[in-house]
Parts: C-alpha cells; sequence; structure tokens
DNA sequence: CCAGTATTTGACCAGTCGGTCAAAGTAAGG
DNA sequence: CCTTACTTTGACCGACTGGTCAAATACTGG
C-alpha cells in the first residue's frame, strides 16, 4: 500500500503520474467548491481514476487536500522569500508585487484553493499561519522597517504594507471572474500590472 | 404555503420571524462552508427549526442562498451609490473607502457570503454581477474619469483603483483569520483605517 | 513463463443529503 | 367554543457521501 507512510515519495512511475493525476484534479475540484463542497467522486471522474483507486493512493480525502495545501504553501511563500534585504528597497518591493500577481495569473487555482480555506476559517491550516507564514512575515517586517528608519522608502505599517500586496494581486485570482463581469471584453491582465507597480511606487517613495 | 409567491413579504409576524431567523442562521452557515458545503440541517440547528419547518418558508436550498444573495446585493452596493459625483473628488473617494471598510468590520459574514460565491466561480449571481454590478461601476468610472481630466484627481486606471477599493476592504473581512495570525494580538482594524487612507491619499493626489 | 507484487475495480456499507407528506398541533376570528 | 387557516414535525424517500474489501487484473524480476 503506497500511502502508508506519507513522508516518502512514491517508487514506480505508475505511483508518480497517479498521485499527480489525482492531486491535479483535486486542485481543481477543491478550488472551484471548497473542501466540504467537493465530493470524492467529481476528483475521481476529473482524475479518470475510479473512486476506490484514488483511496489506494490516498488514505482519505482530507489526507489529498492535506497534500496539496502543504505541497502548495511553499511554493506560495516562494516570491516573498526572495526579497533581499540587501537589494534596493523600492526595487525589491516592486519585484516581489510582479513575482505575486505573474504567481496568481499563472496559478489562479491555487490561489483559490487557499481562498477558499482561509475565507471559510483555515480550520486545516490555521496552524502554518500561526507559524510559517506569520515567521517569514514577521522576518520580512524587519526588514522592511530597517529600509524604513533609513529613510529609502516611505514610512507606511509594514504589516498592511505586506497585506495590500496579498489583496491586490491575489484579488486578481481569487475574483477573476468579478473582474471580468465588470471589464467586459477588456483583458484584466494588461492593465494589472502596471497599475499594481504605479500604486505600490507611490506608496513606498518617501 | 407563504413561499408560493417570492416577490410578496410574509404577512403574519410569526412568519417574519421565523423567516429572519433561517436568513440569519443561513448567512453564519454559509458564508462559512459555501453553498455546496452548508447543509440543511446545519442551518436548521442553527436557527432552532426543524428541517421541514424551513421548508415550509423557503422552497429550497438554493432559494434560501438567492434570497440572501439578492438581498445583500443592495446593501452592498450602497457605499458606491452614495458617492456624490458634484463633491470633492478626493474626499468623495477616501470617505467611499472609509463606509468600504467598515461594512467590511460590521458585515464579515455578507462579505464571505460574497467571496465564497465569487471564489467559486459565481454560478448564482454572474448575472448580477454582469448587469447590476458592471451598470453601476461603469457609471462610477465617467465620473472618476471626468474628476480625473479635471485633474482634481491623479491619473489612474478608474477600473482597477475601484478593483484596489473592493480588494483592500473586503481583505479585512475575508481574510480576517490570516491577518490575525500573522499579526498575532494587535487588532487588524485598529490600523486599517489609517493605513488605507494613507494609501489612496497618495494614490489619488495629482 | 511464472511467481509474487502492485494496481484496479465492482459490489457494497452506513451515514447524510435535499426534499416530501400526511398528520398533528396551534392561533385567530366570529 | 368551534371552525378554519396557519404552523410544526416525525417518518420517510431516493440519491449521494466517504470509505471498505475481496476478487480480478496488470506488471515485474528471475
Amino acid at each position: 500500500m503506497p500511502n502508508e507512510q506519507e513522508t516518502e515519495r512514491p517508487r514506480t512511475r505508475i505511483q508518480q503520474r497517479n498521485r499527480d493525476l489525482i492531486l491535479e484534479a483535486a486542485l481543481e475540484v477543491f478550488s472551484t467548491h471548497g473542501f466540504r463542497g467537493a465530493t470524492l467522486d467529481q476528483i475521481a471522474i476529473e482524475a479518470g481514476l475510479s473512486k476506490p483507486n484514488l483511496l489506494y493512493y490516498f488514505a482519505s480525502k482530507e489526507a489529498i487536500h492535506n497534500e496539496l495545501l502543504s505541497g502548495l504553501m511553499d511554493t506560495w511563500l516562494d516570491p516573498m522569500r526572495a526579497m533581499d534585504s540587501n537589494g534596493e528597497p523600492i526595487d525589491e518591493i516592486l519585484a516581489y508585487v510582479d513575482r505575486k500577481l505573474e504567481m496568481s495569473r499563472m496559478y489562479p487555482r491555487e490561489s483559490r484553493l487557499f481562498a477558499n480555506e482561509i475565507v471559510q476559517g483555515a480550520p486545516r491550516i490555521l496552524d502554518a499561519l500561526k507559524g510559517e507564514l506569520k515567521q517569514l512575515v514577521d522576518e520580512k517586517v524587519a526588514v522592511i522597517r530597517d529600509w524604513t528608519s533609513q529613510g529609502k522608502i516611505a514610512s507606511v505599517h509594514p504589516y498592511h504594507l505586506i497585506f495590500s500586496i496579498w489583496s491586490l494581486t491575489q484579488h486578481y485570482a481569487d475574483f477573476d471572474v468579478q473582474v471580468r463581469a465588470v471589464l467586459g471584453e477588456e483583458e484584466p491582465f494588461d492593465a494589472a500590472p502596471v497599475y499594481l507597480r504605479e500604486v505600490f511606487l507611490k506608496i513606498l517613495t518617501p
């Protein structure tokens, strides 16, 4: 049984392929219906496998969801980790905004998966938010405070600055339907990068 | 049968009270689990009524959800409607931001109800987004364009300006759990109004 | 080619889902 | 007080839920 030891990677090519198929399908379904709204049957159909076959590779519905979330958490925080405390402050933050927006454009389903989880109270990743996430944010906040005190960027509340970046970039993935409904034909991601760069430049310029 | 004609208001006090109880309970449940993740049994328990009794007042699960959404849509757009094209441009926009943020603080469940619906593809309110919402936004965008061309506010993409306002204000309701996890003890809504006012002042100042 | 292992699935299970219905209970007006 | 309309509910329905299991099938190394 391949799912007995969750920590080690699958061995065979079949296991690798099917786990990938399942996670891909699960991402699709979980991101559009939330955890409780998603069903194993849906995921099975989407993956082109039988339901018992899903449960041969993963112990439970929750196990699939957990795998997705924890696997994603790392990737998701990469753009923030890449902020360089030795770089030029404004450039570093603007580059972070760019990376984050690009992430939303490339991986909207991943963004919505997190959005669903957090909007619904984050019952399954609250620990990661209070731990891993908070730790990284605290670290970067210290860097931003440093930049502020050196007069390199305007004096803004560092935590809320970060919330702004998350909020504005993820909005284009999470609320994509609404944005498109309002814009009509116009493509959201055409003007968004330019607009956001402009906005954060104004916010950060001392 | 009180739910036969959906357009007219309930007559008796009992009907009024029970419909309110149900909608209140449904708001609680739908906003934390999304449409598919919510169950009638949960809503019934939350409302202190039996499940068949729910369905005596509302035709179906979807009818309850629809009633909530359409009832909310109006209230939700009020802060934007209140923008006065004859007022002082920057004041008007900043006041709109304030009202919107206050809305998120006072009615976080309503905000999450919409967030759930839209993140999940807005299958039940897409028409309202493309119609009512788009119309109102288009109207206000025209006003903003006017202000811009008069040099009263900085030249920013009006649609994306509005998306910013929605995004930043609703973030504090929809992602409340995450914001609190990162901030620790600090109360989000203490600094948020000040920060947002500061941000939009910078964005709008010509 | 064959034995042993990895993979797949049909049949099935108990619990829950949204929803129905007839019957019982309650309120109100004359 | 009694009729009539409104309200409530226990019992129930078929469909679906996450999950199990034994048997069947495919794959692999020797």
